[in-house]
DNA sequence: CATGAATGAGCCTTCATTCAT
DNA sequence: TATGAATGAAGGCTCATTCAT
């Protein structure tokens, strides 16, 4: 087992993970506005200096975190949807629901990217074009979920899973005002709406 | 037709009026942060220092437009409740969009709001208390709904409210992000929801 | 005789001067980059806010010393070609020379200017209009002065002009390298230099 | 042939090389204080840790560009001065100017010497050696040139080669305000001005 | 010796707020 | 009451310099 010090360059990205998390708390607690570079450094143990080091500017950082949750979230979505045989169709949602509370302080983050995208050009369409690769994917999984009840979906796949992302980011934003207080019902409120738009649906031909 | 000059007391009213019609617009458009007191002053076409004879600061205009909408919304969410006779029980969700629909750059402006909320004291515990009689009022529709339906809910009223607001607060967050473009699907999908849940629920004893 | 206090707009007159005449120091003794607006504002007695009240940038109170002392300077030249008869023209380079003793430090801000114009793409534009209208002035004086000698100009004389610029400004820059110590020859240097041109010249036909 | 590896000496005198080079360059295009040491290292293909290794400070390595420019252009002066017979004298200026050009842009690297010397005594106390030294070398030149006319120079030697200095410093600080556009009438002024003094100068007794 | 991550003082600028008029 | 000059605390970012590797 080896046991040696950190090289520089391990180093390096150790300091680069310690200020993105940082960064990752700050932007939650504080939003990206206030939460400065001195603040997120020092969190970090660093100096302002580090951070500079080893990012161009504030919003970059915000960017990298973005791309980060991106890679792996997407990825993790499309996972379901590839493994959810027919039969698991239903728990699948549950899935989703679950994913997402692998990290409850993303749906804050979540808002804080969306904000700070208004404005900010290059920042929107790295994000709009994240929003856009995760409502596509739910909507598959949705079609598919329809396809296997037989059920020609009541609106097109796409606005269903908009919706369903509303009210997940919807709730969160309610719990985001008072810091997380309150019964998570997410899950079960997802849930409630699938089933009731299966209910609703026409048979498909 | 009485026509004399306003008295002062008038006067100072117009302005505090047109101060804040123009931060409103500024909230809407800039976020809060990206409004600054001297923009809002000069888009009302005062200075600085009437803003300040006005207001406290600059959080106390925001509660002040809080407080505003909160007592006109209510009331006219309470209305459509308790107009609402069996017979029209379906469309009276339908007027609750509507009615959302009067001012579409609120959902804007309540995120904003919100976001202030989280990082300001007083200001949250007004926020948090409009959100819950708002909470109060939908909980309330949607019991009369499903009584008239002979239905029980498949939630506590409570939390169908509260995703309902999720719904239209979440699809508002999406629209926000690239400044209103896109289809306005709110309508239909809280009308489509209400319904399934309508489907799924049991019948009251 | 009105001897009350300063109003409003005078009391920021004063302000402006005095942070334009701090800055001019400062400039003179640090440079325009060694000087900067916490240190001009702090020697004009304000705080560095202020310095923003009556500037946009510290380019900006830049380019506003330099078209005071365009305005001023230029003027002043053009009166001393006006005014200098067919006599007395010997004695006009002398007045100009003299026009220039009236600021020695402009020799040194001069050179200021000069170093920020090769990087600030606006002010330089400002710069070199400056800097050609001087010349031009120059010329016209050194044209009278070869016609009355009746010789012919031993090169263009706006070539000449600038000769005698470069010396007045190359000896301020002797003399600014040590902080002005040493005697003050561009006076008699600029005469010997334009009395041996005319003794070179070729006598006009 | 010998063709060995270089020994580690050699190897960081290269180095030292290609870091004043940068060096020199970069204060050319950007200034002193336009150039970090980053941007000179990295120009010289080496890290700002190699800066650091050969020079004590970015001012110590002005300093040595300085003392290297010093020593070369002096004797290369006073040889002029030394070869110079009586017959050659007339051409003597002549060189002086080709030897300021052979390194044109020494000009502008000049300014920003002397620029940095205002505000860093040690650098000023090493740049005035120099300066002083220079001007003693041509007022010399200038001697022997009066003394093959028989004539009395017109004021003191020294005077009018610090002028003849400042004529050159002065033309390079306007071709150098606009990135060297415009012709480069140095040579020929600096001809004109010396034979004007030798025209006006009264004959040696 | 060379590397480059980290430091931290300093810079320009913004902006909520105060207060004399 | 309305004005707007002045304040001063941040904020984002740069860069000469240090030091462990």
């Amino acid at each position: 087992m080896k046991s040696r010090k950190l090289s520089r360059k391990e180093n390096q990205e150790v300091t680069r993970e310690e200020l993105l998390s940082a960064a990752h708390d700050c932007f939650v607690r504080h939003g990206y506005q206030g939460s400065s570079v001195d603040r997120i450094a020092e969190r970090a143990g660093f100096s302002k200096g580090a951070f500079y080091s080893n990012f161009n500017s504030k919003a970059s950082i915000l960017l990298e975190i973005l791309a980060r949750h991106h890679a792996k979230y997407i990825a993790q979505l499309r996972d379901i949807i590839h493994r959810a045989t027919a039969d698991e169709m239903s728990a699948a949602l549950g899935e989703w629901d679950a994913l997402r509370n692998v990290e409850p302080e993303w749906a804050g983050l979540n808002i804080e990217l969306l904000m700070h995208a208004r404005s900010d050009a290059k920042f929107q369409a790295q994000y709009v074009d994240y929003v856009q690769r995760y409502r596509r994917a739910l909507a598959e999984l949705l079609t598919k979920r329809f396809k296997k009840a037989r059920r020609t979906p009541p609106a097109p796949a796409e606005d269903l899973a908009a919706t369903l992302i509303a009210v997940a980011d919807g709730l969160a934003l309610q719990r985001y005002l008072t810091g997380s207080s309150g019964p998570e019902i997410t899950g079960t409120m997802l849930g409630m709406i699938s089933d009731g738009w299966i209910a609703i649906a026409s048979r498909s031909p």
